[in-house]
DNA sequence: CTTGCAGTTGACTGACCAGTCAATATAGCT
DNA sequence: AGCTATATTGACTGGTCAGTCAACTGCAAG
């Protein structure tokens, strides 16, 4: 027997890949289990049912990026220099996946999220926690900048939504011109979102 | 038999409406046929292809779609107002869909586009060929606006995509939280975007 | 009247779908 | 060694998938 959680971490991750280079609805479950070379039994030995992977995917997804998020909205990062670590290493993250796969693929939570929205109710929370845990680091973000007196200030939380709105706009339509040049100048974008002082020459 | 067009003609709106509802994966020929109470044998002599009905029925909706837009965008309304309405619209048609079938739907052309980008090359394509549509829309309109001075100048095209870009991402983020709240305030957002001069008071 | 043709039908194909199950294998524990 | 949990297998089900096809219908032009 192989060692404990090898077949369930390896349906994991190919789930969780071949979602993101596809879509739920042209992944099979048989297209699982044979790149995760496990026998179907095994995925169900697991998993209750294909969306009960995929949702456990998503967890494990946002668990592996966290740290990179953690990293990017440090509160020792002063807060405009957060939204530009986090527009840097989402395009790294995006021009790699570009360069190995071949394609834009945008991010994987908001495009499953797309999909299913109105189709699976719990795949559909799932997003829905998920970008409110990406919420977090942008409305302390955005608080931080406003205390600092960087930006006019506002409804906090109404103007992080905004910037999270516009990234994954952004992303999106990178995905569907499969081209990444957009997504280069998020940050412009992001900055005029946050209301930035006239007088603030941060970037 | 039937008058002309009728059959392909309930075709293209029922898949529209279909994969506007659940998506391209989730529908099926059988699906569409049942619905347009037409026979698979019909739905193949006018379509070669599921992609291809598709791809017709994208066109079909632009074609729809676009008098609300000419109205919304005509060069008669003042450049600013053309973006409220574009909000109102999108807001109302949303409201609409919601209404009576009791999901936000968000907009079909990326959500299409987003679940194919990396499946299908011909309805990517389509997807791009109709953001660069609405993109024609958005462009003028911000050139307008700084021709009448209302605006601070940069690339007309970078800040038209901008602003795309974010009510794209507005829209699913509606769409995946099931929830128009932030759609009704999506006009703010663009107006940053736009980086109004400070005595700009329109609106 | 007949010939042609776009439109329509329904039965058909073979592949694939998600999910089931009883039998088997292996690990750690006593 | 024997027991029990968990892990694994592979064959199976019934339904659905996209797409095919030969035959049929009714209209219109010659």
């Amino acid at each position: 027997m192989k060692p404990p959680c090898e077949s369930k971490c390896k349906l994991l991750s190919v789930a969780s890949r071949l979602i993101w280079e596809n879509s739920y609805g042209a992944v099979s479950v048989d297209d699982i289990c044979r790149e995760a070379d496990v026998r179907k039994g095994t995925f169900y030995h697991f998993f209750p049912s294909k969306a009960d992977l995929t949702i456990a995917a998503q967890e494990a997804d946002w668990q592996n990026l966290r740290p990179r998020l953690d990293e990017n909205f440090s509160p020792q990062t002063p807060p405009l220099e957060r939204f530009e670590k986090y527009c840097e290493s989402t395009l790294a993250n995006q021009r790699q996946k570009l360069q190995e796969f071949g394609k834009v693929c945008g991010c994987p939570t908001i495009t499953l999220g797309s999909e299913l929205s109105t189709l699976n109710e719990s795949i559909r929370l799932k997003a829905v926690e998920i970008m409110d845990r990406y919420l977090k680091y942008f409305e302390s973000a955005v608080r931080d900048a406003a205390v600092d007196g960087l930006i006019e200030t506002g409804d906090p939380r109404v103007t992080a939504k905004a910037i999270f709105a516009y990234s994954q706009g952004v992303l999106l339509e990178a995905k569907i011109r499969n081209d990444l040049t957009q997504l280069e100048t998020m940050q412009d974008g992001m900055f005029r979102l946050l209301n930035l002082k006239p007088k603030a020459e941060c970037v």
